[in-house]
This record gives structure tokens, sequence and C-alpha cells, in this order.
DNA sequence: GGGTATTATTTTGAAATCGAAATTACTGTC
DNA sequence: GACAGTAATTTCGATTTCAAAATAATACCC
């Protein structure tokens, strides 16, 4: 009869790990802050640390001058040595990675772009490239890898379920493989919850336990923080707001007569995604030069891109800021919906847009007040994080779902 | 100095609290299936399974007919006399409150009418008159109270923090007033997250972990469940999609422009609440007799009422047909909505349209196919609980967080 | 410099919980 | 009816976690 192989200290463990990643947040604490923090005895929070002291994944430090009485504490900070991990963050076109160390701080990134016309094994092949390139034998060992992947993903099995952007991506066993490939933990997550991810743990999220970040590339999602925990829906699928039915302002409507008067108008069946995406600002601009709209982007040669068109609306020209704004007023009004029912501390705006600053949020705000009871309690804002978001939360899973060995 | 008072032993008395939840949601459990499903040892489940059978909040029963080899299990059940728990709930014009026994079963229940000018110290009153009613004197002592409040409430403190529709109704003390009164814990919920919770324990979301009820009376409010968990939001705000910002089905708009054509159309600053509600109905009927619609609701003597417009409806009446036909529509756009979002393993409908079985529901339903990718996923039901079910559900609401004394 | 107040950490013994090994109460089989 | 097989429950240390008391390290005051 096999006896049965059963971690006889997982409790010991989990709890390790969430000392960890207290100490990660709010770096400095001290034995009995923890312990108050997580409603431990002192001398139970003191054992704990004690040990990961010992091990190498703590370290005490001095604190500096303090002016109150009483015995000072010992400041505990993540060992930056403890060991490192890899995030890695894809979609349809481009691929960004990052090592950070044990303090979660970034050490290295890479980017590499996709082309539409990749396989689902190529692009395999190119993540397991971008993985060995962080792979750097030094110091520490790699003790976990994260990816924020595309579409549907079940955590559980560490199964990438579907993308449709990609050709192929089905029921791709991308943990098994990476992590059989490099013999370390695998942990995946949606990309736009790994975004969220990155938000809560050192962006614009940081200490809320009740936000919502929404990011716009070229679909449109949302990631959704409750208490402090991502949600994730019955079958792993929640946050697609991209699918969302919503109004369509004259700028972005298809038809002429949709654009003929100001008012906003609701088409049966007009998705988010297709309203407001990157993708739909940029088939909103080629309509516009296609009636020979008055605009900077005329002059664009070869294929308009996202980026000519914000780099347009940067500059001030007028055709592509009322895009922006247009595009700003349904994104008021997904805040206003996302307001209501989730009641959050915050909406976070991610991805090119948001990196335009006020330009996009001013909009986005005005509508979301005008919508709301004065829009009450209303907090609006941008990502400040930067392209590798995605990726840093990628690591930064990988970082807080990993587990010293008992 | 005076001596910290703490409780010695907290989480007995939580875990205690969740085997009875536990009993209570699937009885005639086992020690060992208790120790299973709550990752407990055996034995410590046996210890505390006896207490609980000792002090009378268990009985231990015996099991019919099995055919397994191995000891038979001994199956457990709530003990009916182990207390009793009261229920309230009421909005701007009922109260409908239920006293309960230790099984949850419903032992009495009583319905009263408020009137539009009651001030908050009247309806403070009947509730302590409602009240009063269910406290019989016999058998088991009540051991908690719950209440299903309109409008904001803070659960902390136990205040019902504002409501619209009833003068006077800001900060009141509830919980306070009534622990005092009564002599006994008492639990307050925003009432449409108590229908939730009365689904969540024995209604349609009996065994879900992720699922949104929407209730439609005069506002309309969505309880949503996620992990089995109630959602608060920041401010224990979340769920208020009556302030949604909705498409306005050609039958329901004000003007005559409006209703032109069949399309939907956008109103900037239709709310939700304006265009679906049960007064929203009742306006829209309004309208059309002042117009002078075909339609049997022309005989209906004095104030129209939203009774009169559903019985109308049921009888075939087309006029009263197509209200609720509108209806659907846009509540199949906010099944959608909240689909895509949440993913949800259900989504189910509360209130007196939601008592009209499928003429309501199949317009939802196709609405919201629609409006999906084939509408994947998407399971949508009417509650069964009828019109006690918010009563029910704070009832339950006391009952859960009910805690044996240690 | 010595006492007092204050806060962090450690020590200590007790309570909660566990895991493995009995024990119990059945069913089925010869 | 004894005997094996099976699953629930109990028993019995061992481990984890706790709460309270003791100790340590500082500031502040005289």
């Amino acid at each position: 009869m096999p006896r049965r192989i059963k971690s006889k200290h997982q409790h010991v463990a989990s709890l390790e790990a969430e000392l960890l990643r207290r100490v990660r947040a709010h770096g400095g604490l001290s034995r009995v802050q923890l312990a108050r923090d997580l409603k431990l005895a002192p001398s139970t929070a003191g054992i704990y640390v004690d040990r990961l002291v010992r091990e190498g994944f703590l370290l005490e430090t001095e604190n500096a001058g303090r002016e109150t009485a009483g015995r000072p504490p010992t400041s505990l900070v993540p060992n930056p040595d403890g060991g490192r991990f890899i995030g890695v963050d894809f979609e349809a076109r481009n691929l960004m990675a990052t090592v950070v160390d044990f303090s979660q701080q970034p050490i290295r990134q890479v980017h590499k772009t996709l082309r539409p016309t990749d396989s689902a094994a190529q692009i395999l092949a190119k993540i397991e490239l971008a993985i060995d390139e962080m792979m750097v034998r030094d110091s520490r060992p790699v003790l976990g890898i994260g990816v924020g992947v595309p579409g549907a993903i079940d955590p559980v099995t560490n199964v990438a379920v579907h993308y449709d952007f990609i050709t192929g991506w089905s029921d791709v066993p991308l943990g098994a493989r990476l992590g059989e490939r490099f013999g370390v933990p695998v942990f995946l997550e949606n990309n736009i919850r790994s975004m969220a991810l990155a938000e809560l743990w050192f962006g614009a999220g940081r200490g809320l336990r009740n936000f919502v970040c929404i990011g716009i590339r070229s679909g449109i999602a949302a990631g959704v923080v409750v208490n402090g925990q991502l949600l994730h829906g019955a079958q792993h699928r929640a946050g697609e707001i991209g699918h969302w039915v919503c109004p369509v302002p004259a700028e972005l409507a298809e038809t002429a007569s949709a654009r003929r008067n100001g008012e906003w108008r609701w088409q049966a069946g007009a998705k988010l995604e297709q309203v407001a995406s990157l993708s739909a600002i940029v088939a909103a601009a080629q309509r516009g030069l296609e009636r020979r709209q008055k605009t900077a982007l005329a002059d664009v040669k070869g294929e308009l891109t996202i980026d000519n068109v914000l780099a347009a609306a940067h500059d001030g020209d007028e055709f592509a800021l009322s895009l922006v704004r247009a595009v700003g007023r349904v994104h008021g009004w997904v805040a206003h919906q996302i307001n209501e029912l989730f009641n959050p501390e915050k909406i976070i705006f991610a991805g090119p847009l948001a990196d335009l600053g006020d330009l996009f949020l001013a909009t986005v705000h005005e509508t979301a007040r005008e919508l709301g009871d004065a829009g009450r309690d209303l907090v609006i804002a941008n990502s400040t994080l930067g392209q590798y978001n995605g990726a840093v939360g990628a690591a930064a899973l990988a970082l807080h779902q990993w587990k010293p060995k008992r």
C-alpha cells in the first residue's frame, strides 16, 4: 500500500509566503507589526520570521533615527538575493519579458515583436527564447515563471484555453511545457488580469482592496480586484467587457447616417471592442481620411498606425483629438457603469491611451461625472507603469504564488 | 490597568458556526464528510460536532437503508429547537417579516403596508411592531434578528446610511436601536443583497459560488455573489445598476419622436431605473392610455398599478405584453453586460416580473443570446422564492452570522 | 547616571489542531 | 456464524499556534 504523500506543513509554507508578501508590499515591517497585520500571536510571527531570516529570504535592517520611546523594532526587508522570478506578457503583436529579484526589483527586460502570421508553435518558441535570455546564471536561481496570456486560461491545469488572434492557439499546455523545459513552477494568468496585479502590487492600486483596471489595447478587458483578490468568474472569463454592447458617439460611427448628428446612438450589437479599442480608433481615422477629413494624418506614409493617431492627437491635430475624445466619452460611460456596479475605490486605465495622460483621462472623467450623481466617490486614474506593466505583473504573480519548500 | 477582554477561543466559535452552516446547507452530512469539506482532521471535526450535539444545536439521525460496505456514517441535521431567528425586509411600500427555526424553516410570516408619507420614525415603529409579533415566547429563544434595508447601509456600525424614498431616512442607528430593544444581535444588509443571500442559501443560487441576483421592484439593483461571498464594494454601494445608463426601446421612450421607429435608442442620461423598473412600466402604460392605446388597461378604475399591467399581460393583452417584452429586452441587455463582466454561473431575476415566469424571461434570454457570442455559458433564471424572499434572506443572514457563545 | 515609561521580542505553558493508528459498525462471502 | 473488506469515528501523541508573562532595548526625565 503506497503511503499517501502529502506535505506535512502546508500551512507553514503558506504562512511564510504570506509574510513574504507583506514584507514586499510594505518593506521595513517588524515582527510585531506583521503579527498585528496577520492577526498572529507575536511569538508565532517571531518563529516564522526567524526561520525566513535564517534561510536567507529576509534581511534584518537597521532602522534610522526614530523618536518614539520603547525598544526599537527590527525592520525586515526581502533579501534581493533570495531568488529571481521571470515574467512574460504577450498578445497578438508584442511580447515583453522581465526578470525581477526577490524584492521585486526589475533586473532586465526584453521586448519581441510577434507577426500576425506567427503560429502557436512559433510563438511558443519565442516565449521560450525570451525566457532563456532572462535565465542568467548568476547569484540566486530562478524560482518561478509567470506568464500573462491573452484570452482564456485555466489557472488550475495551467492550460491556455483559447485566443482568437493567434492561429491554433487552443488548449496549449503552456504551464506543463515551460515547467518541463525550465524546471521551475510556472503560473499562468490572463494578461489584463496580470496588469491588474501589477497595479495592485506596485501601481495605482497599491494599498487598495477594491479596484478595476481597464486595459485598452487591440482588445478591451477589465481586471477586477475585490477584497484584494482578482476576480476570475465561473469559467475564468470575467472581465470581458470588450463584448459589452455600448453607445456609439457620432465620431466613431461607421455609416454616414449615424454620423449625422452629435447625439450618441445605440446600435444593436455595437461592441465596445469595435467602438473604442486601439484598432477601432485606427479604423475610424482611416474612414476619416477616405472622406478627406482635414488632418495631419493625411501626410502619413504607408499603413496608418495607432502611434500615428496618438502622436497627432498629442501634437494638437483636431481630427485626431476628436477621435481620442470620442473614445474617452465611451470609456467615461464604461467607468460609470463599472462604478455603479462594483463601487470600487478606483478605476485605472492602462494601455497607450493611458500613456497620453490627461488628454484622454479628462474626457473620461468628465463623462463619468455627468452620468453619475455628480460622480460621487468616483476616482479614475491612468496607469503609470508603462508597457512592461503586464510582464512585471506576471513576474509578481509567480513571486506571490511561490512558497518556500518545507 | 484593565485586563484586555478578548474571547479566548474565537476560532472555535467560528469553526462551530461554519459547521452549522454546512449542515444547514446540506443536511445529513457526517463528521467525516464535514472534515473533508472543511479540510479538517476527522478527529477535529468529531470534537466540535460532539460539542454541538451536546449543546443541542445538532441532532444525530438514523440514516435509512444504505448499501455500501463499512461503518455507516452518523448523519447530522440542525436541531430545529436550537433557536429562532427573525428576518425583516422592507422598502418604500411594503414590509415583510418572518421567523425561521434553527434549521431555517419558516414558522410564521407577516406583511405590513407602508405609506409613502410615513416618516422614518413611523417606519421604525412598524419594524419594531412586526418583530414583536414574531417574538413568540415558546420553545427556544430568538437568537438574532436580520434586517434587509433599502438603500445604503454600513454593516460595520450597523447604521442605515440613506434611502431616497423615505423621508428622513439618514444615518438611522437601526442595529443599536433594535439590539437594545430586543436584547439580541442584529445584522443589517441591503435588501437586494439579502435577496441574493436567500437565493444563495435556498433558492436558485443554491450550491453556486458565482452568481448575480437582479431585483426589479420600485428600483433596480443587483446582489453579486463571488466565491460564495456577497460583494459589497468600497462604500458598500456595489450593485446599484439602477443608475446604469442604458438603451431605451421605442415602447418605453418618453417622447413621441423617440417612439417613431423600432430601433433602440441611446439617450444621454436614461437610467435603467427610469426605463425598466416597475414604476417605469406603470409610467409607460399611463402614457399609452393618454394617447388612447387600445388595451384592456383602459377599463381599470382608479390609479393604474403595476399589478394591473402584469395581470393584463398575463391575460394576453397586447399592449401590456409589448411593455413587458420591451422591459425584457432591456434586462436581456443587462444580463449580457453582467455575464461578460462577471462570468457568473447564473443570473437570477427576482421581483414581480420574475413571478410572471417565462412571459418575462423568454425575452430576456432571447435578447441576451442575440447580444452574446451565441450566448455561450449564459444561464438565466427567475427566482422562485416569492415575495418573502428578502425577509427569509435577512433571517438567514442573522442565522449565518450568529455564533454559539463560548 | 539612575529611575520610569514604553514598545519589541522571547520565553513559557496551554489550547487547538493535526496525522496516524486503533477501534467500531457495518456488508458481503463462504 | 466466523471472517475478510470497508468506511466512519475515536484515541493518542505530536505539532502548530496562542496568550500571558518575562525580558530587552530604547527615550525621557530628574
